[in-house]
Order: C-alpha cells, then sequence, then structure tokens
DNA sequence: ATGAAAGCGCTAACAT
DNA sequence: ATGTTAGCGCTTTCAT
C-alpha cells in the first residue's frame, strides 16, 4: 500500500504537502494540490488511520466505541442501526462491544477501547454508579450514555433517555382503559433504571384510576427472554391469575407471549399483554402486538450526533435528551 | 495515560525490556520483570494498541472488520453475536460494518478497513462476483467468508456456508409430506447464491414427489420484510392461491405471516408456512414457527475461528466448511 | 539478559 | 506556499 512518502515522491513535492491537501488545508498552490491529486489517485492512496490516530492531539482518529448491553434486544439493533447510519455518514468507525449486561466484560471492553484510542464511546452503563464508566467521563473522553444515565449527579455527561414512566404510563392506563382489572407487571432487571422507571408508571397508573397495588403480580426478572417465560407462567398459573399483563421490555413480551400460546390462552379475550418496546415485525404477531414504542433509531441517530459536536467542542454544555415513548395500539389489548 | 517510557523510567530499565515483558518474550531476567510488572501494576499501565498496529510487521494490532449486509436481519446478529463471543475471548476488537446490500457502501467500509489495518475480516459479500473482495483476497488479507461464497474458482479463501439447498429441500418435502399440494415459493434476491439454492432445494424436493413446478407462484423479492409483506399479498390474492409457502428467508416469513395474519387467515389450516431461518422466538409467533434452522451462532464463531487461524498462520490451506441445516417442525405446517 | 538506534505513517510547530 | 525537524508509542534489528 502506498504511503505519503510515495505520493510525495511521485508529485515531487514534501509529505507534509501531501498532508495538506488530503486534509483540505489552505495554503496550497493550485497547481501543486493537483499534482498530489492525480498522484493519490494514481497510487490509490488511501491515508492510513491508524498513523494518523497516534499523531493527532485533537481527536480526529475516527474511530467510536458502542458499549451494548445485549446484542440480542431488538432495540439495541435499533439503537445501533441509528448509530452506525450516522457514523457511516461522517467517515467515523465503529468498534462494537456487545457485554452481555456483564459488568467485567464491560470494564475491560472500556481498557480495549482506551488502548484503541477511541475519539468517544457511546454507553448503555451496566448500573447507573458504574465507577469505570465515571473514571473515564472525568479523564475528558467524550461519551454519551443512552438509554440509562449515571446517578452521580456531580457527573456531566451527555444523555439521551425516553420518559419511561410516562410510556408505561400510557401502556397500563390504556390497559385500565381497556376494562382489565388485575394487571400484573413483570419487570426488567430492578437494578436498571429504566425498570424502575417503568414501573413507577405502572404504578401511577393504577393509582390514577384506584386500583390497589398487589404486590404478588409485580414479578422481577433479569430483562431476558426466558425470564418472560418463567415468568408470566408463574402469574398465569397462579391462583388468583392476572386478565392482563405489561411487560418491561421486549424479550420479556417475546417470552410471555410464549407461554401464552403453549398454554393456549386467546389474546386479548383471556389474557391482554402489552408491551414495552416496539418492533419492526410486532404486526408479524398474532394478534399484532399493542406496545410502548421507543424511537430507538432515533435514540441512535442523536446519542452519536451529541457524541460527534462533543468531539468537536469538548467545552460544549452537556445536554439531558429525553424522547417520548408513545403507544401503538394493535391487537393484544 | 502512561506510557512504555513511563514504566521504564519507573523500572528503572529500557522500554524495549519493557515491551519484552509486555509481550511475554524470553530473555528477561526475573528481577526485572517483577520491577516491570510492578511499575505496570502502579501505573495501570494499558499498551496503546495503535502504536503497536502502526509498527508490528506481523499482524497483531488484535483488530477485525465485520461486513454484515442487514444489521435488522436476526440471522446475521447470531452469526455477529457468535463472532464478537470468539473475538472477545482472543482480545480482538471488531469494527462493525452494516452495508445493507449496498455494494457501493461495502465498498468504503472496506476501504475504511485497509486504512485501519485490520488483520483480517469476515465478510457477506453482496455478489459471488465482488471485484473488491477478490482484490483483498489477492492482496494477502486474511479473509473468511460467511452465509455466501465467491464465485471465482481461482479465488482461495476460507468460506463456512450452510448446505441452502438441502435445508429448503427438507422443508419443501415435510410441506409436501403435510398434504399440501400447491407449494409457493418467495425468494431472496436472486443475485445471492443462497436464494438460487434455496430454490433449487425447493424445485428438487417438488420433482421428487411428482408435483409440478408453477412458476408463477415462486416470486422473486430483494430479501426484505416488505417484500415479503407485497409478494404473499400477490400470492394469497390471486386467482389461484397456493395452500403453502415456502419463505426464502426470516424477514420474508415475518413479513408473509402480517399479510396472512391482516388477512385472517387460519395457520395451518388455510395456509401453512415454513420458513427459512429460524429464530429465538419462533415460540412466540402464533402459531409457533416451523423453520429451517442454520447454526447463526456456530457459523460466526467457526468463520472467527478460521479467520484467527489464517491470521497466525497465513499458508494454512482455504477451507470450505459446510454446517448442516435442519428442521425444526412446530405448528405452522 | 539488556539496551541503543531506527522507523512504522502521519501531523504539529516552526521555519523560510 | 512549501519544507524541515521532531515525535506520537511502540517493535525490530543489531549490538553488547
Amino acid at each position: 500500500m502506498a504511503n505519503m512518502k510515495d505520493i510525495a515522491k511521485m508529485a515531487g513535492v514534501s509529505v507534509v504537502t501531501v498532508s495538506r491537501v488530503v486534509n483540505n488545508s489552505a495554503n496550497v498552490g493550485d497547481e501543486t494540490r493537483k499534482k498530489v491529486q492525480k498522484a493519490i489517485k494514481e497510487l490509490n492512496y488511501k491515508p492510513s488511520r491508524v498513523a494518523k490516530r497516534l499523531r493527532s492531539t485533537v481527536a480526529s482518529g475516527n474511530l467510536l466505541g458502542v458499549l451494548i448491553p445485549d446484542i440480542q434486544n431488538p432495540f439495541y439493533i435499533d439503537v445501533l442501526n441509528g448509530i452506525e447510519e450516522i457514523a457511516y455518514k461522517n467517515n467515523y468507525a465503529l468498534i462494537m462491544c456487545n457485554f452481555n449486561q456483564d459488568e467485567e466484560k464491560q470494564a475491560k471492553y472500556i481498557d480495549m477501547l482506551m488502548a484503541e484510542a477511541v475519539d468517544g464511546m457511546i454507553v448503555a452503563p451496566v448500573n447507573a454508579e458504574d465507577e469505570k464508566i465515571i473514571n473515564v467521563i472525568e479523564s475528558g473522553l467524550p461519551i454519551v450514555c443512552v438509554d440509562r444515565g449515571l446517578k452521580d449527579v456531580d457527573v456531566d455527561v451527555d444523555v439521551v433517555l425516553v420518559d419511561n414512566k410516562r410510556g408505561a404510563f400510557l401502556a397500563v392506563e390504556h390497559i385500565i382503559k381497556s376494562g382489565y382489572k388485575r394487571i400484573a407487571y413483570i419487570s426488567g432487571k430492578p437494578a436498571i433504571p429504566s425498570s424502575k422507571q417503568r414501573e413507577e408508571g405502572y404504578i401511577s397508573a393504577l393509582n390514577k384510576y384506584g386500583i390497589k397495588i398487589d404486590k404478588s403480580i409485580i414479578k422481577y426478572g433479569d430483562s431476558s427472554h426466558k425470564s418472560g417465560v418463567t415468568l408470566s407462567n408463574e402469574l398465569l398459573n397462579s391462583i388468583n391469575p392476572p386478565d392482563a399483563i405489561f411487560t418491561g421490555n421486549n424479550l420479556i413480551t417475546l417470552g410471555a407471549l410464549e407461554t401464552i400460546h403453549k398454554m393456549g390462552l386467546k389474546i386479548p379475550e383471556e389474557i391482554a399483554i402489552v408491551g414495552f418496546d416496539d418492533m419492526y415485525w410486532s404486526n408479524s404477531l398474532n394478534p399484532p402486538l399493542t406496545a410502548v414504542r421507543q424511537p430507538a433509531h432515533e435514540i441512535g441517530k442523536r446519542a452519536i450526533e451529541l457524541l460527534i459536536q462533543r468531539i468537536e467542542d469538548p467545552n460544549k454544555s452537556t445536554v439531558q435528551m429525553i424522547l417520548n415513548a408513545d403507544l401503538i395500539q394493535r391487537k393484544s389489548c
């Protein structure tokens, strides 16, 4: 592969001039620029992003890290998709790190990203008090949090979130207005802020409509498909089963549906279900799923836009961007 | 961040010695090694992967590129997941490139990966004669193809595939044995080899059981969810509709299900469906989907294992690994 | 067993 | 408008 020296030689200029042409600096003569461009084309020269990254003082390495809690979760795929779209447009490469909700794996990936000298990272932190991430932020590396924020109020960080409480409220209110009386909630990992917020929305809806909270039909899992299967099973096989279930994320929803179908229960007649998180194939479910839609793709886009802005101007003040989640009514409730 | 020089100074040795310790080279005194290790711990030193990548002659940069045709497709997610699992274990970072079945985007991503000096790439080529990829292979960069091979017999490349023809045959045979007479096939992009191979399996099953091929119920789309919706609609609203559909990939399956549910058709009584590609939530569909399962996760794992082997020994002979796809019988046929 | 010197491909700072 | 020098953090080669 040709390098700057080759181009310089061919064009009869110094490497600095080549660098200037490559980076569109001013102060290059028209003639010179043309000669260099010709050589670049001729030798099919592509500047080494590695050398640039090593040398540059300002972030310009065009490399970003993305830390994802669970790549099997369609929500994060959509977020990732949004991130990738903008990254590509801006010539950023993306190192993808899937840490499976595992704090240790997350920490190791963060070390790796630092060693790769990324210009910034997008993270959905395992927990709201993650020291590792807080350290990185304090070190000055641009970071944007998605889906989950950080608790420490002293930490200044850009965050892109969804109004989980309101989304959950909307869902449960709809369930109530549809005439259901005994509404269960299957929560994700309680340690994840969004799980708690969704529970708050669930509770505030019940409160508003004067339905007594029954803790026995609030089930806590680990945000997985499997916990959706198991917990819905416990719920539906109990002495006093619910007539509707609000599920805390899409994996749980899918798990609950599996149980419901296995039991041969009719949706929404025998059991209604509303899920948090929509999928592009919610209409392929039978009946089509009523769900709270997070604008996942937009979350991703906003996050990387904020990140790029911060990279370009590290002093810009941080923002907390809260997007709306809305209810998509279909047939499952 | 501490660098080698800092460690060297602190340990009272030269940077070379530090490098030797970091890379577990022989010829380092026990005492020296300990001093260096202590300094490394104390300063929390992490070697720069960037500098290493720039300097190293042998591939040791521990960076890989993954080129994915469509990140919204659950099959590729599973493949990616398998890749990531092994990459992480081997301390490889992964640059994720989603090219949306777009040849130009794929080409640009390949340029980017070259500029990042990756040690190798895993690719599912847009088309079987992709010049760009063939060039890269000929340049000597380790590459493994997944899901789709390359046509040019002169090109020596590791490939991990599934026996698409046999998988499709199994599916269609099962449909026939279940008593269906008029079996449609909704194909993905005909240019993609796997689409053709699946069609071959479909045809050979029909042939074996003496069912005449009716070209009017073989529909060609672009492997997308949308084409699944549209083409199944055409099929089911025709004068002589099929009583069963074999769908060419999971996105098409999902699209077809959407149409079927919208039309209120009963599965499998009024229309049977068997899909190519299984999902972990196939049981959440109603009825649970009968599908051909590709070992997607294993495809990913095998691919990166081959890639790492090739990176470590560029002269090893190439292999073509063909995995089995098997039929998972559930309730949709 | 250890180190000095050179250099990977590029950019920053300072000339001219 | 262009070039010279130095050096990012590491590994390689050759010495000792």
